[in-house]
DNA sequence: AGCACGCCGACT
DNA sequence: GTCGGCGTGCTC
């Protein structure tokens, strides 16, 4: 017997190992086993395969079987297959990506010293003296350890030497991190299951007050509770764990472990919901039949039209059923109100997948959706939770660019992977946004979805009224500020007399995104990436926002010495610092990644607003997403220009989802909000179309953009990036490449070409981007042929250094 | 990915 | 001469 192996390391294949002689019979595909991969290194892999074909080579055993039943379903691995498949990516970085850490486990080699040693019979290199000496002193020590105290890279001779001569040993840890929490309780002994016998049991505690006491609150507390805990009982009654120990040796009682869960939602029971509305139950019907159809759903209704609580209502019928529902949400919007909200109607059927969590609480939920018992709302992680009977898979804000992963292997679309999901489990399908993307869009009018549209707002609140104000306007003095118009500081001025609160976004951080030397015009970069560094006021430092970089603001010009350090453009924090001088009574609080960074500076920030203690919000994209407010009654957008002149085939699409849903945070209930864009180009087609709320006629004209300019969903994209240290290899690399694809492709290959950030975290960048019909024969052909062509470049002499990240449909 | 081996230039 | 850099190949 054979098993192929999946390791969490970016490699291509799995890899086979024998099944000893006591494991035949007992293994399952998806069962985790401990292996040995190369030297040193233990590994907990991933059964894909079992079979008794023998390779051609000679294999190692598995060690140990970790789990006894499988950790991954059939269906999961199915769904690894098809990342690692669609994706162009390895199954071992999806099973990276997929596992919580705790169920990934790795060894790491440590050294500890021989129980044989004595330094006064050994002889000793300088380099041995010190690792020996430093064993005294710690026992334990990884290979890293020793690098740092040798300060060298290769310390493997030493160490070998070391091992060769039985100085020291290497000690495998190889442990299940996981350990369930469990809690101490008490119940009746076995001599006392019976009635009679526990009324006896009174007779022999009848000389301690103490334990009568105990006793009695044992059998109430019992009636109503399943479980006693220890420290309940001794807390009731005030008795010491020794009083309880005293009734135990009686046999009366017994202590016992129970696994508890760490994500406590305290039993809350499910609450009653609002009745629905009229509009409400017409798109309930309408998802009902497009559910009968077997079609997925994109439900599109503008801002506070009450979409949640449609979710809800089909997502208690799933789970009053006893069947799962996945709710997706972009990792931003996962904040208290929606889940506070989900949890009040839902109750403890439903538990939040955080990127906060830790990894004890991960593999909670794991075991608990595994088991069927769960519902779960998060963001694209929770794609790879252990579904066993999905019913309902909701993606809400699905025209979100954050859920495609951007970074790691595999980059998926969160939103498109949830609908192979819901595919795959029979489940039915809701995306839901007030403004969808063109994909969808494209989908619904194909016929390939159900379309449901909600027009009306919740309660019958007016949509906001939006003006433009022109970025060029002057104030009475004639004088013009770069970015407060007249316009917006009075609506400003107005809001907060009226008690009401604003928000204004600018998609931006920081303090000014350029540092530079107005004589020579020397601008401050960062030594890692091509970009310039950001001027932080608060902290004074200029930091990267590509790869976390900080530097010292030069009082000097670095260049020609001159003192004369300037800063150009505008970042949330500049706005904030000029509404203090404008504004100076408002309280003005700022919501961007530097300020949310902390584990409950999101909610801190929220609370704060929801209850008054803030007059004004600024804050980057995050303000436009899942923010619901009574009292904002202003809405402003910095500036509009900065957001249609993105250089990217989507930058008006994403300009009008994050005006649309900024536009929305304003004015809920009752009161019809303001909204104001700021705009050199205030004619600009996307702004129009933003003001007069007219979606239809946005996206049909975008849809007419982007055919003819042959863009995705008309074409098909992948993008390829090359990464090297040297600028010329990654050129010379690119160019090769390029060439070969070309050669099948033609002029459905772009590039290759310097991205606009041509250097990033150390690495020069090529780009190069392959576009075709979307027919799926198409994207199989290019996929194996960019693959042959990675695999061929890989193996050219000077270029296996050279990575290659594929993107499919990049975002 | 992580590690060892081998080839090459820079120092004691 | 050796140390340590980097490029290359391999891991069942």
């Amino acid at each position: 017997m054979y098993a192929d192996v999946i390791l969490p390391l970016s490699l291509a294949q799995t890899y086979t190992y024998s099944v000893p002689e006591e494991y035949v019979g007992q293994l399952q595909e998806g069962q985790r086993v401990e292996v040995q991969f190369s030297k040193n290194k233990h590994y907990a892999g991933i059964i894909r395969r079992l079979h008794g074909k023998a390779p051609g080579f000679k294999t190692k055993p598995i060690l140990s079987v970790i789990d006894v039943e499988p950790l991954l379903t059939a269906r999961q691995l199915k769904l690894w297959d098809w990342l690692a498949e669609y994706y162009g990516c390895t199954l071992g970085e999806v099973m990276t990506a997929g596992l919580p850490s705790h169920l990934k486990m790795a060894s790491e080699t440590i050294i500890t010293l021989g129980p044989l040693f004595s330094d006064e019979v050994t002889e000793l290199s300088e380099d041995e003296y010190l690792v020996v000496e430093a064993l005294t002193l710690q026992a334990e020590l990884s290979l890293k350890d020793i690098r740092d105290i040798l300060q060298r890279k290769t310390v493997y001779p030493v160490i070998r030497n070391l091992l060769d001569r039985h100085v020291v040993f290497p000690k495998e840890e190889f442990t299940d991190r996981y350990k369930a929490l469990s809690v101490k309780c008490v119940r009746f002994g076995p001599d006392f299951q019976t009635e009679a016998q526990q009324a006896s049991a009174f007779d022999l505690v009848s000389r301690s007050e103490r334990q009568t006491a105990v006793l009695l609150e044992y059998v109430q507390y019992h009636r109503t509770q399943p479980y006693v805990r220890r420290t309940d009982l001794c807390k009731r009654t005030g008795a010491s764990t020794g009083d309880l120990r005293a009734m135990v040796k009686k046999g009366i009682f017994e202590f016992y472990d129970r696994e508890v869960s760490r994500l406590s939602t305290d039993g809350e029971a499910a609450a009653d919901v609002k009745p629905l509305s009229a509009q409400q139950e017409r798109a309930l019907a309408e998802i009902r039949q497009h559910q009968a159809d077997g079609k997925p759903t994109l439900l599109h209704g503008v801002t506070s039209s009450g979409k949640t609580r449609v979710y809800v209502e089909l997502m208690q019928e799933a789970i009053a059923a006893g069947k799962q529902v996945l709710y997706l949400l972009p990792e931003i919007a996962l904040t208290g109100q929606i889940i506070k909200r989900l949890q009040h109607v839902l109750g403890d059927k439903i538990m939040v997948y955080h990127s906060r969590l830790n990894d004890m609480e991960r593999v909670e939920i794991w075991k608990a959706v595994q088991t069927g018992k769960t519902s779960v709302v998060g963001p694209r992680s929770a794609l790879f939770l252990p579904f066993t009977t999905l019913d309902l898979v909701v993606v809400d804000e699905e025209h979100d660019p954050s859920y495609k992963q951007h970074d790691p292997n595999p980059r998926y679309n969160g939103r498109d992977v949830a609908m192979y999901l819901a595919q795959q489990h029979g489940a039915s399908a809701i995306l839901g946004s007030a403004t969808p993307s063109l994909e969808s869009w494209e989908n619904a009018r194909s016929g390939k979805y159900g379309l449901v549209t909600m027009t009306e707002r919740h309660g019958g609140t007016a949509l906001p009224e939006i003006v433009i104000a022109n970025s060029r306007e002057t104030n009475e003095k004639g004088i013009h500020h770069p970015f407060f118009t007249p316009t917006l500081l009075t609506a400003l001025r107005e809001t907060l007399e009226r008690g009401e609160q604003a928000i204004l976004f600018q998609n931006r951080r920081g303090f000014a995104p350029v540092y530079f030397c107005p004589t020579c015009e020397y601008t401050v970069e960062c030594v890692n990436c091509d970009v310039s560094l950001t001027y932080h006021k608060y902290q004074h430092r200029l930091r990267c926002h590509c790869c976390g970089y900080v530097a010292t603001p030069p009082e000097l010009c670095p260049a020609c010495g001159e003192p004369q350090m300037k800063l150009s453009g505008t970042g949330t924090e500049k706005i904030e610092d000029e509404l203090k001088i404008f504004l100076p009574e408002a309280r003005v609080a700022r919501m961007d990644l530097d300020t949310t960074r902390g584990k409950n500076a999101l909610g801190k920030l929220l609370d704060q607003f929801e209850v008054g203690e803030l007059d004004i919000l600024v804050g980057t994209q995050m303000v436009t997403k899942g923010l619901d407010f009574e009292r904002v009654g202003l809405v402003g957008v910095i500036s509009a220009d900065q957001l249609l002149r993105f250089p990217d085939f989507r930058a008006d699409e994403r300009a009008f989802q994050l005006m649309t849903q900024v536009a929305g945070r304003a004015g809920r209930r009752g009161r019809r909000g303001q909204v104001i864009i700021q705009a050199h180009e205030g004619s600009h087609p996307v702004i129009t179309d933003v003001v007069s709320g007219d979606y239809a006629n946005f996206i049909e004209r975008e849809a007419g953009n982007r055919q003819q300019h042959a863009f995705p969903p008309y074409r098909r994209m992948i993008r390829l990036q090359l990464r090297h240290t040297k600028r010329a290899t990654a050129e010379d690399a690119a160019r090769l490449l390029a060439k070969w694809l070309a050669h099948s492709l033609g002029d459905q290959l772009e590039g290759p070409f310097e991205p606009s950030v041509a250097r990033l975290r150390t690495y020069y960048l090529q780009d190069m981007v392959v576009r075709f019909p979307p027919a799926a024969t198409q994207m199989k052909r290019v996929k194996t042929l960019i693959q042959r062509c990675i695999d061929k470049l890989a193996q050219t002499k000077g270029m296996s250094g050279v990575r290659v990240v594929v993107d499919v449909d990049p975002y």
